[in-house]
DNA sequence: GAGAAAAATGTCGACGTTGTCATGCGTCTG
DNA sequence: CAGACGCATGACAACGTCGACATTTTTCTC
């Protein structure tokens, strides 16, 4: 392998030189610049990293912790968000994944340390309360898309699911839907409550009360392996005789089966019936025709600003632990109408 | 930083029978190892790769190309499957994200190579014809989903797109669908060609022709931003009348338009018509009502087996390289019935 | 044009690990 | 009991890079 030294004998000039030129400190002359330049193209030089970081001490590197379920595959769009972030700023992404094994977790942070990495992205990919493994060990942690329940001291940068919940629910109030279903979420997931509270709190402000609500509870159990209400949900909702003008429905993916169950009704969407979503999954929100209404989730900022924060957090900066959240942009499709 | 010199101090021996001890090494006597391993749990020792590297010029490091798309995100399955054998066998992986550039592409081969990887996974989102800038490095590199334009000699693990139709055809078939529609993907994709080819042998097998087959354009255009006529041409084919008794889709994605369509013109699912996707695609297709019946692409495999390949590789293996081809298993569920 | 300051370049060692080779010690062989 | 052998351990150098410091060369100042 090539290195700095023969480099170096190449250009006539000492290792030091060479690495000046590398590294673009000053006090180089332009002609010698160019002279160790030309031999680090001849020789094709890459800098090795590993000879770098055992030198510095500081490796550049953050890892990614993730717990890959089968489900919401929509979430690697953190990954890309940190990744974005990462490659603009020079960092180099070291990733492993949980499969949800905590012995698992437990060696990965050990890798991660061998690694020297500079600290730690932990991403679940659905919102939800964690318990990392990292045991005594102090790699600065940012938690994304979910929060600690026994560290209070790790930052944490999650989705803003009341306020994505609370947009739909006035948006659909502004177009005059006065009778409103909700199918909610599997409770295990954060989002679930916290979208219900908006909407219960939303709809309550414009004196919306119980009888004005239809609220079923489309799936629960564990993630992956869910019991599935949502057809049944939607159905039974809708063969009321003071049927919901429209229905939010916990999820995009949910919503796929209110769209099946409205329509084998006979009734069309948005006329008789406007439906929205939550996530903005664009696989089904898109796919879907009307094209859906919904709330996206901001999985790629998640990413690109946790990843940023964890700079921050490296660096020492003044960095209070907190939970950060981000707002969930509501996105305008065409089912629903208004009444 | 806890070094293996502080350990030796630790334990009152020497640099390298504490490397022999971590290496697991003969020639330790048991109380030897027990007094340096008592050492390395008081002193949390943990190696430090770098350095390792370094001297044995072997990072035991894979890297990772991915090109994500806003599409088909379940193919992170495919990651899955990679960190799960690299797991399984100590090797760890580094991520980077060409988003589609080609000079991001080159610097992150150039990344990788001052990491000094063992080799390359390039993966791909979608199953398609890809041009690695690698430029003049080998680096053992194993494409994943896709396949070489310009360099023969890259080894490639696709998914069988033919046995898949071919399968899916076949079971319309046995189960007497003999007027069947097919809504094609995106002429973009790899898989569009061979799915429509195994759709059309597999009916001419049995004397369909095309009077009995509806076939149509789905998408085109660019991925991510295409022209989607899914719903149009599946209302369209219903209406004919001598409408198909099955609808081949494309994909997944695509089948939703078709339960749509087939539902708003008043048709049942299966008992009119019945469905067939491909993908398996689980967000959607178990969250279909009724589910739908589909081929799986074998991402997770691909991910798997691809990691092993390149292993082979990088340990100088005899590789001839060459396609190897990931058969879609048929995933049997209740969109489809016998008529 | 001498002396000082600034710029350019070089020497050397250290980072943490492991490979090479050397050494010490007990055991076996004949 | 001498010599050979096998096991257990250690000393030391080297990997590629960069920081600290030293040295040489150029430029500036009066």
């Amino acid at each position: 392998m090539v290195s700095i030294v023969s480099v170096a004998k190449a250009a006539g000039v000492s290792n030091k030189t060479v690495s000046r030129v590398i590294n673009g400190e000053p006090y180089v002359t332009e002609e010698t610049r160019e002279r160790v330049e030309k031999a680090i193209r001849d020789l094709g030089y890459i800098p090795n990293m590993a000879a770098r970081l055992i030198r510095s001490s500081r490796s550049n590197t953050f890892g990614i912790i993730t717990d890959y379920v089968s489900t919401t595959p929509y979430s690697v769009d953190i990954v890309r968000g940190i990744q974005d972030w990462a490659n603009a700023n020079g960092k180099t992404i070291l990733m492993a994944n949980t499969g949800g094994s905590s012995e698992r977790e437990a060696e990965i942070w050990k890798i991660f340390q061998s690694h020297r990495i500079d600290g730690v992205l932990y991403v679940t990919m659905y919102h939800r309360i964690v318990d990392p493994e990292a045991g005594d060990v102090s790699i600065p942690t940012v938690m994304i898309n979910c929060r600690s329940q026994t560290n209070e001291l790790l930052p944490s940068i999650e989705p803003d699911d009341f306020q994505g919940a609370q947009d739909l629910t006035r948006y659909l109030i502004e177009r005059g839907h006065r009778r409103i279903g909700y199918i909610k979420l599997n409770p295990v997931l954060l989002g679930a409550e916290l979208r219900l509270k908006a909407f219960r709190q939303t709809t309550g402000e414009v004196g919306l009360g119980e009888d004005d609500l239809s609220i079923r509870l489309g799936m629960e159990g564990p993630v992956g392996a869910e019991e599935n209400y949502v057809f049944a949900a939607a159905t039974e909702m809708l063969r009321q005789k003071n049927r919901p003008t429209a229905i939010m429905s916990g999820n995009d993916e949910m919503a796929i089966q209110v769209y099946i169950a409205t329509l084998a009704l006979g009734l069309r969407i948005p006329e008789d019936v406007s439906i929205v979503g939550f996530d903005d999954f664009r696989t089904v929100s898109t796919a879907l025709k009307p094209e859906l209404t919904t709330a996206a989730l901001p999985y790629y900022h998640l990413g690109f600003q946790g990843a940023e924060w964890l700079n921050n957090v490296v660096a020492g900066g003044n960095v209070r632990p907190s939970t950060r959240v981000i707002s969930c942009k509501l996105v305008e499709r065409t089912s629903v109408r208004s009444v």
